[in-house]
DNA sequence: GCATAATGTGACTACTTGGTCACAAAGATA
DNA sequence: TATCTTTGTGACCAAGTAGTCACATTATGC
C-alpha cells in the first residue's frame, strides 16, 4: 500500500509519476524495470519514490492494483446470465476490453504486459498466487456451463479450464506474434494496443470462438 | 560456436562443465543465469569459460544446439506417414518425448525451461526467431492436414497453427500448475521432468486431443 | 631437457541496481 | 517571526554482474 505522503500528493504530481512507472513496468519485467531510470526522467530524486512505497513491490502492487480496477469497470457490466449462449458471454468481453484499451492506452499496455512482468524470480510468488486465482476462475466457468449442460462433462473441468484460458490469451499472443498489433512500438507513440485493429481482433476472437466451440460444448460432442 | 579449446577437452570434464550450466539455465532465466556462480560450483576460473566460448550468449546456444540435437534423435522416427490421424501421430511424438526425458533428464529440464530462458531481453531476438520457426513449423503440419482434407478449412490456418502450437505447449503448463510435476524439485534430485508421471502425462495428452479434434477436424465441422 | 604452444587463473574493471539517511526546503501553526 | 511537521534530495552503500588480461601452469614437440 503506498504511503499517506503519495495519496496527499496534487493530483496531477501523482498521475505524472504513475504513468511514468506504468509506461516503465509495460515495457520491462519486474526485475528489469529500473526506478532509477523513472525518477532520472521525472527529473524527482530517488528518495522521494520511498517517500511514497515502502518498495518496489509495493509501488508494483499499487500498479496492478489501479489498472485492474480500472479494468473492471468496463468488465463488470458484463454478465453471463445476460446470454444464453457462453460464447456471446465470451465475445463481449474482448468488447468491453478494447473499449478499455482504447480509453485507457497505459493502462491496458501494462495488463498486457503484465504476464511477461511477473515471470521475474523476484515475484514468482505473486505470480503462481495469481496464476492459481485466474485458473480457479475459469474452472468455475467452465463447471458453471456443465451444470447448464452446455459443456460436455467427459473432460476434467481443470483440464478444461485450463485450455479455456490459454484460449482467452492466444488472441493477443498471436496477433503480437504475427505482428498485428505491436505494443512496443505503439506504447513508445501513445497509442492503445489495438488503435485501429477492432476488425481484426473480433475476426480472430471469433475464429478461436468457432473452434471452442466444438472442443467445449455438449451438442458437438453428445447429440 | 564454441572455440576449439573446449571441443579438445576431456569428455568427462566437457561433460561436467555442460552439465552444470545445463543445471544453471534450467532453473533460471537467460539474464538470471549467473556463470559466477557455476564456476565457483564447478571450481574452475571464470576465465576459462571465456576460453570455451566467446560470451554467454556462445554457451547457451551450445545448450541449446546439444540438447535439441538429442532430441530430435528420439522424435524423428517419428513420421505423420506412419499414421492415417494426425492425433495418433501427435499422441506418438508425446511418448517419444517421455522417452528422451527418462533418458536425459538435464537436457530435458532445460528445454522445458527454454520457453522462460528465452523471455530475458538480452535473447529477445533468438526468442523471436525461434518462435517464428516454431509457429511457422505448426502451421505447416496444419496446411498439410487442410490438404489431407483432414482438418477444416474455413479457419486461417495461420489461427489453426497457433492454437495448435498452444495447445502443444499447454499440456506440460497445465501439469505444472497444478502441481503434478514440479521441475524445480525434480531437477534439484535429479530427475526426470516426468519421473512417474507418465500415466497423468498421456492421460492429459488425450483429453488435450480429445478436445482439438472437435476443433481441427473437418468431418465434425463439415460433414 | 628445453622451448614453444595451449590452458588455466582470479584479481580487476566498468557497470547496474534497490534502498538508506543525514540534511535541506517548504508548509503550517500559533 | 519562530517553531514544528511534512516533503524532497542525492551522495552513498552493499551487492551483484559479464567480461578482461597479465601472468602461472601444464602439455607438446624436438
Amino acid at each position: 500500500m503506498p504511503k499517506s505522503t503519495f495519496l496527499n500528493l496534487e493530483d496531477s504530481k501523482r498521475k505524472l509519476i504513475t504513468d511514468a512507472f506504468l509506461r516503465e513496468f509495460a515495457i520491462k519485467s519486474f526485475d528489469d524495470a529500473s526506478i532509477t531510470e523513472v525518477v532520472k526522467q521525472l527529473g524527482i530524486a530517488k528518495g522521494s519514490v520511498y517517500q511514497y512505497f515502502d518498495d518496489k513491490l509495493d509501488l508494483f502492487m499499487y500498479l496492478i492494483g489501479e489498472c485492474t480496477a480500472i479494468k473492471i469497470r468496463y468488465t463488470e457490466a458484463v454478465k453471463r446470465e445476460q446470454f444464453s449462449d457462453y460464447w456471446a458471454y465470451f465475445r463481449e468481453l474482448f468488447e468491453h476490453g478494447y473499449r478499455f484499451d482504447a480509453e485507457n492506452p497505459l493502462q491496458s499496455h501494462f495488463l498486457h504486459n503484465l504476464t511477461q512482468n511477473l515471470k521475474s524470480p523476484s515475484v514468482k510468488q505473486l505470480y503462481d498466487q495469481l496464476l492459481q486465482q485466474v485458473i480457479t476462475a475459469f474452472e468455475q466457468m467452465v463447471i458453471r456451463e456443465v451444470e447448464l449442460g452446455l459443456f460436455r462433462n467427459d473432460i476434467p473441468t481443470k483440464t478444461m479450464g485450463f485450455l479455456l484460458y490459454k484460449v482467452g490469451t492466444s488472441v493477443q499472443e498471436q496477433l503480437e506474434a504475427t505482428g498485428a498489433i505491436n505494443p512496443r512500438e505503439s506504447i513508445h507513440n501513445n497509442l492503445p494496443v489495438y488503435e485501429g485493429k477492432k476488425a481484426i481482433l473480433m475476426e480472430t476472437v471469433d475464429h478461436y470462438i468457432n473452434m471452442s466451440r466444438k472442443a467445449f460444448d455438449k451438442e458437438s460432442n453428445q447429440s
